[in-house]
DNA sequence: CCTACCGATCGGTAGG
DNA sequence: CCTACCGATCGGTAGG
């Protein structure tokens, strides 16, 4: 037995510590969470960590980056296909809200703790979260270029509306809830689009 | 000359302390915020700060509480005023973003900083919550009663969507940019209203 | 991956 | 409101 406190002891990683911290960091928030807490999650002493992985700030920013990223890989081939905006739209939140699902305690940290990062790495966050909102952005004014969606004067506000409303699941949906992710989504798209609608 | 490194040399008082921590916490967030930051701000020493207050948390606790109190004074009397659901909700929108526009960094602090309160004093917050989450469920729950909205399964899911939407204008809403908040919450309130219409 | 440790900083207090 | 200080905890490192 070679010492775990915890852990499934398996070979310790920088991916095993990243798991680990995902789960401390939605708990309790990347500032409260010590590297003590880590290392004893994943079953080795504090210093140990640093054979791993460079600063605690590291680990964060890997969730951060990659918790992102996997809703730019979900959305922007939904988004880049030439299907009609309001059907590009609707499969947008659906998207969005199946990697919700996939990915709760992850999304939390990435999209509610990026701010905890150093000047420098929020930058490279920031470029991220702009991809994500442009996406969105852009079925908006393609969809009114097209006459399928109502003009708004201020584009901008509709599409915080929405990704409001999205990023707001974050906060309340329950995988085991009695519904899923699809219903869900499909809910938030019909809100959405009743709102964009041409009368 | 006292010794006040900063502030505008008053009489130093608990609300002087909030006043200080509200922009603090709302900068950093309450772990990165320390006693000393907080003491430097109104010109005392930290150990002096404990003439005014009992502990940290009280401060956080005072400026959550009273963040959200603002809201529901705001809201309660429209919601329970005899108008149609339709004009209580938009009323309760723009009373919203008025209140937004007035606290901006208050309501930052009191809507994602409670969390890092104690168990027992998060559960005061939480009752608060309720209140404010049961004045939207009660507009749209009479308003489909009386077929001026369009009845849904979910009735919960839309409330969210609809709070999460004004939410997040928490983190976008500029009170010098080009929109007041009359205005941003007319806009609001449309989107809202749309996706409940009768058809 | 462990042993052993470092300087810095934290919230808070005793006693005036 | 200050002086002076406390124990605890923090992220991180040297050297094996």
């Amino acid at each position: 037995m070679p010492k775990a406190p915890d852990a499934s002891s398996g070979p310790v990683s920088a991916e095993l510590i990243e798991k680990a911290a995902v789960q401390l960091f939605g708990e309790r928030t990347y500032p409260l969470v010590g590297m003590r807490d880590i290392s004893n999650a994943v079953g080795i002493l504090p210093g140990s960590l640093y054979v791993h992985i460079r600063r605690k700030e590291d680990i964060l920013l890997r969730i951060v980056e990659n918790g992102i990223q996997r809703y730019l890989d979900a959305i922007e081939p939904v988004v880049e296909s030439s299907a009609p905006a309001p059907d590009r739209l609707r499969g947008a939140i659906v998207a969005y809200m199946r990697v919700l699902a996939d990915t709760l305690p992850q999304t939390r940290v990435a999209f509610h703790q990026w701010t905890y990062l150093s000047p420098d790495m929020q930058e490279r966050v920031i470029v991220l979260r702009r991809r994500y909102e442009g996406l969105f952005t852009r079925v908006l004014r393609e969809g009114i270029a097209n006459g399928e969606f109502r003009p708004t004067a201020h584009l901008r506000i509709a599409v915080l509306a929405i990704l409001g409303m999205l990023n707001a699941a974050t906060e309340w949906f329950a995988p085991d809830g009695g519904l899923s992710a699809q219903q869900v989504g499909d809910l938030l798209a019909d809100s959405a689009l009743k709102g964009l609608e041409q009368r």
